[in-house]
DNA sequence: GATATAGAGTTCCAAAACGGAACTTACAAT
DNA sequence: ATTGTAAGTTCCGTTTTGGAACTCTATATC
C-alpha cells in the first residue's frame, strides 16, 4: 500500500495519521499552538530543513490544517494559522505531551507541564466519556464500524 | 536535525514523536490493540512491506512499547504484545481517531463509533483535567517547562 | 519420499523522501 | 552600494520505502 492510499482508508486512525502522521507534522502543529507563525522562525526553532518544511506547510494548508495569511504585500509575505480543524487537535497533542512525558523521559532535561491560564494550578489530562464521565481505557471501550 | 535527535530533545512531544512519530508505528500499534500479535497477520491487514513492519516492530520493541514473545518452539515463533507502556498510548489513538472521524471525512465509507463494552452505548472522548473535571483546550491550558 | 503449507523474517533493487547548504526574489535600511 | 529580512527553491548525495522473491525450520498432505 502506498502511503496516499491511506487517506482512503475506512479507518479513522489511518485517515488521521495520512495528515499527521509524519516526522514533521505534528511539530510544525506544535509550533502554531505555541504562537509561531512565520517560516523561518518556525525553520530555526524545528531544525528542520527548508525544503521540508515548505512542503509540509503546503500539506497542511492543502488538508485545511493551516491557513496561509498574507501579513503584508511588497514583497508579499506569508504566515500560517490554526484553522478550526487545526485546533481540534490540540486533544491530540496533549495526550501524545502527556505519554511521552511520562514514558519517554530524559535524564537531566527540563520536564513539561500543563498549567491552567486561570489558576496557574498544574493539570493531569484524561479523557473520559463526555455523557458519563467514565474514564476511557482499552478496557472498557470497543470500536465499532457502523 | 537528524530524526534520532529527537529522542534527546527537551520537548516531550519532540520525544514521543521519535517513538511514535511515523509512518506506520501508530498502526502497527492499533492492531496491538485489535489483538492482532502475529507478523504475517498485521502485514496482510497493514498492506506495510514485510521489511518496514519488521523494523517498526524491533523499534518499538526497542523502545518498549512492545513485547515479543516466543509462542512456540521448533520452529521458534515470536507474538508481538503491548507493554504497559504501550497500552498508555490507548489515549492518543482514540484522540486521533476522534479528531479524524470528524475531520476528515470520507465519503461512502463506513465510518468507526466507540461503545462501551458494558451497556454499548456509544462514548463521546473528550480530553478533562482530572482534578477539576474541566475540558481541557488550548485556550484554558499552558504548557510550562519545569 | 516428495510436495505443500505455515510463519517470521531477510535480501535485492528501483523509486521516493530527506538533510544540508547555497541560491533566488523582492523590498527596506544604512 | 552594501547589508539585512523573509519566504521560499534548487541541487545533490544519503536514507528510507515499496515490491517482490527468497530463506529457514517444521508440520501436514499426497
Amino acid at each position: 500500500m502506498k502511503w496516499n492510499a491511506l487517506h482512503t482508508e475506512s479507518c479513522p486512525v489511518a485517515r488521521g495519521l495520512s495528515v499527521v502522521g509524519d516526522r514533521w507534522t505534528m511539530l510544525v502543529v506544535r509550533e502554531c499552538f505555541f504562537g509561531i507563525r512565520r517560516f523561518d522562525q518556525m525553520q530555526e526553532r524545528l531544525g528542520i530543513t527548508r525544503h521540508v518544511l515548505a512542503d509540509r506547510l503546503r500539506k497542511l494548508e492543502a488538508d485545511g490544517v493551516l491557513r496561509r495569511e498574507a501579513y503584508q504585500q511588497r514583497p508579499p509575505r506569508y504566515e500560517y494559522r490554526l484553522t478550526d480543524k487545526g485546533k481540534a487537535l490540540y486533544p491530540v497533542l496533549v495526550t501524545l505531551l502527556d505519554w511521552a512525558d511520562e514514558h519517554v523521559p530524559i535524564q537531566g532535561s527540563p520536564s513539561v507541564r500543563l498549567v491552567s491560564r486561570e489558576t496557574g494550578n498544574p493539570i493531569e489530562p484524561k479523557l473520559v466519556d463526555a455523557r458519563t464521565g467514565h474514564e476511557i481505557t482499552h478496557r472498557s471501550v470497543l470500536a465499532q464500524t457502523m
